[in-house]
RNA sequence: GGGGGUGUAGCUCAGUUGGUUAGAGCACGUGCCUGUCACGCACGGGGCCGAGGGUUCGAGUCCCUUCACUCCCGCCA
């Protein structure tokens, strides 16, 4: 028998009636009645009711303990009368009677409530995440977690995978996201980097003939976080495949990503088997690459009708003679929402960088007209023409935007989303999967004009590798793909490029020489020279999946100990300042601010 | 690097047009209470109103600067 317990606290119940029991725990909270105390004794399995009356001689003294004080209880299970059974509670029909007790831990007095649903500020939060891990939602977050990796380790040595570990040691790779540095002391003035992604390692491994490989990857990027991005570091489910192609790898992640999903959450997929959307298809008809396919609004391109006579709305015309695009959103059935339904949309779209968003509805008396404030500048055959691109019936109301490609698909994309919450039409219900395929291997860099690599340079390029047309990179599609889940980005991955020969050839298009590719990814370069096979591979991040899982919006609410958005870890006091004697050993010195 | 929000008791927040001694709930302390499960009641301690400067007879409140936290943009092969 243990010294400090004979049961949890979640596990008593009623066929424990009469036993004599040891509890230990932390005090969740007292009702103190003066000669009759009531305490809920907390730990990791659950809360059990304890009673202590002023017949005890202990009862002093139990009586003044703080909440969060660990204490251990010796005591009686009784069964509770019936119009005291806490049915909230697995240990709701029962109680346990003190006789006496022993603490184990003091507190001091609390910086933070433990019992109470209340909101508190991040800072506070943070540096005692100890006593903030211990609440219950977040508490059952990171067990939840817990439960997911290890049901996802599970079902991929069930699909014969292998799990191994790469090097957190790594060097630093040109592309990118910035790196994190580590100094050498053997080698003084050279790095380590912390890997990004063990992208070469499972192409190594693959190169090496293991077939199929994961692991739960620590993955660290040096960028400035998000609600949904992690300063510092995040896990991925890192995979790679060798002899398959991209369908391939869908069937396998689908497989697992269904039966994550089924098993971990109660609300239902929207498509078990996930939806492949081009890239293109996807900007055109979402305005972006990660598409909510839980809001049933669709976007189209309707820039053609601007060339019509039979439309008089100038301002759009003049700007589509100038190159301009238009495109809508159609709602189902809106013609009897209110004014300021659609005026709060369009003052909305403003705040947001836009010139806001033109509407009419449509409606039918004698003939189809267009009513709302720019209605008037459309004839009934270009109304007609209208409902055709669009999918439109009477009734229904023409979101309108106009300008620059990439800012119609920006502001018609966050517009998407708003008008579909407004509506409540979004399905919060469901899970909705979708794969985002046929990337273009290329993009041109606004800023400096050069063409880079628009996603992973090691993937592979679509069409005859042997006699790739490469006159015209930036209409080269590549097999990579992304998944994504209710607009959320989950993962990329990639058919990679095994070929050198053609490495080389396209890292020339994104301005690296033969000598920079050996010399930035040797290892690499070096391996695919030794009888490669054609692999390609995928890397859902775990901390997105559970986010998504455990419905939380902040991945925080999802990471045992998180740093700030600063990228600084309150608890521990990360990063801090080192001894000049380290800084010595490690031939650094350190600036001083100017 | 840029933009928005927040900052008042240990915690969560209120604080009117600039006007007496800055409030509430929880927590903490003391007292009463033998069936509560957000127990109840009474009393009490607790404040550099994030920091610095300015306007004013007078600033938690207005202005400027700055710091912290957070959300977003940039960034994230």
């Amino acid at each position: 028998m243990s010294k400090y317990r004979t049961h949890t606290c979640g596990e008593l119940n009623i066929s424990n009636k009469g036993q004599k029991i040891v509890l230990s725990g932390w005090i969740n909270k007292k009702r103190d009645h003066g000669n009759l105390l009531f305490i809920d004794l907390r730990d990791n399995y659950g809360l059990t009711q304890c009673v202590v009356d002023n017949e005890n001689k202990v009862f002093k003294e139990i009586e003044k303990l703080s909440l969060e004080t660990v204490i251990k209880i010796s005591g009686e299970v009784i069964e509770r009368n019936k119009d005291t059974i806490n049915e909230n509670l697995s240990t709701g029909e029962i109680e346990i009677s003190i006789i006496n007790f022993e603490i184990l831990g003091q507190t001091k007095e609390l910086p933070l409530p433990v019992f109470s649903d209340q909101e508190y500020s991040e800072e506070i939060r943070l540096k005692y995440r100890f006593l903030d891990l211990r609440r219950k939602k977040i508490h059952q977050n990171i067990i939840l977690r817990s439960k997911v990796i290890s049901f996802i380790r599970s079902e991929m040595n069930n699909l014969g995978f292998l799990e191994f570990q790469t090097p957190i040691l790594t060097s630093s790779s040109p592309e990118g996201a910035r790196d994190f540095l580590v100094p050498s002391r053997l080698n003084p003035g050279k790095f380590y980097a912390l890997p990004q992604a063990p992208q070469q390692f499972k192409q190594l491994i693959m190169v090496s003939g293991f077939d199929r490989y994961f692991q739960i990857a620590p993955c660290f990027r040096d960028e400035d976080a998000r609600a949904d991005r992690s300063p510092g570091e995040f896990y991925q489910l890192d995979l790679e495949m060798s002899f398959v192609e991209q369908q391939d790898v869908f069937e396998v992640v689908e497989k697992l990503l269904v039966k994550v999903f089924k098993n971990f959450s109660d609300k239902k997929l929207l498509f078990e088997t996930f939806p492949k959307i081009s890239y293109s298809d996807a900007m055109l008809k979402y305005g972006s690459d990660k598409p909510d396919l839980r809001n049933p609004l669709i976007i189209s391109d309707i820039t053609k009708l601007f060339e019509r006579d039979d439309i008089s709305f100038e301002i759009f015309k003049n700007l589509v003679k100038k190159g301009s695009i238009v495109r809508s959103i159609v709602t189902k059935n809106t013609k009897d929402k209110p004014r300021s339904f659609f005026d709060g949309i369009d003052k909305w779209a403003k705040e947001h960088g836009s010139s806001g968003l033109a509407y009419f509805t449509l409606e039918k008396n004698d003939k189809i007209v267009g009513k709302g404030p720019v209605g008037k500048f459309f004839s009934e055959a270009s109304l007609v023409e209208l409902m055709k691109i669009t999918n439109a019936d009477i009734g229904d109301t023409v979101f309108l935007s106009c300008g620059k490609q990439s800012d119609v698909e920006k502001i018609l994309s966050i517009a998407r989303t708003r008008i579909a919450e407004e509506l409540k039409i979004i399905k919060e219900d469901y899970f909705a999967f979708c794969w985002i395929v046929d990337y273009p291997m290329f993009e041109i860099d606004e800023q400096t004009k050069k063409i880079s690599f628009s996603h992973n340079p090691f993937s592979m390029p679509q069409g005859d590798i042997k006699n790739l047309d490469l006159t015209d990179p930036l209409s080269l599609k590549a097999y990579q793909y992304d998944i994504v889940c209710n607009g959320i980005e989950l993962s990329s991955g990639a058919i990679r490029n095994h070929v050198p020969e053609l490495m080389f050839k396209l890292f020339d298009i994104a301005g690296y020489s033969k000598k920079d590719v050996e010399e930035k990814f040797s290892g690499m370069i070096n391996a695919l020279s030794y009888g490669a096979p054609p692999h390609g591979g995928i890397a859902p991040g775990i901390d997105r999946i559970v986010m998504l899982l455990a419905d939380e919006k902040n991945i925080r609410e999802v990471t045992m100990f998180p740093m700030n958005q600063n990228a600084q870890d309150l608890m521990m006091n990360a990063p801090s300042t080192i001894s000049d004697n380290q800084l010595k050993e490690l031939n650094l010195s350190i600036k001083k601010k100017t």
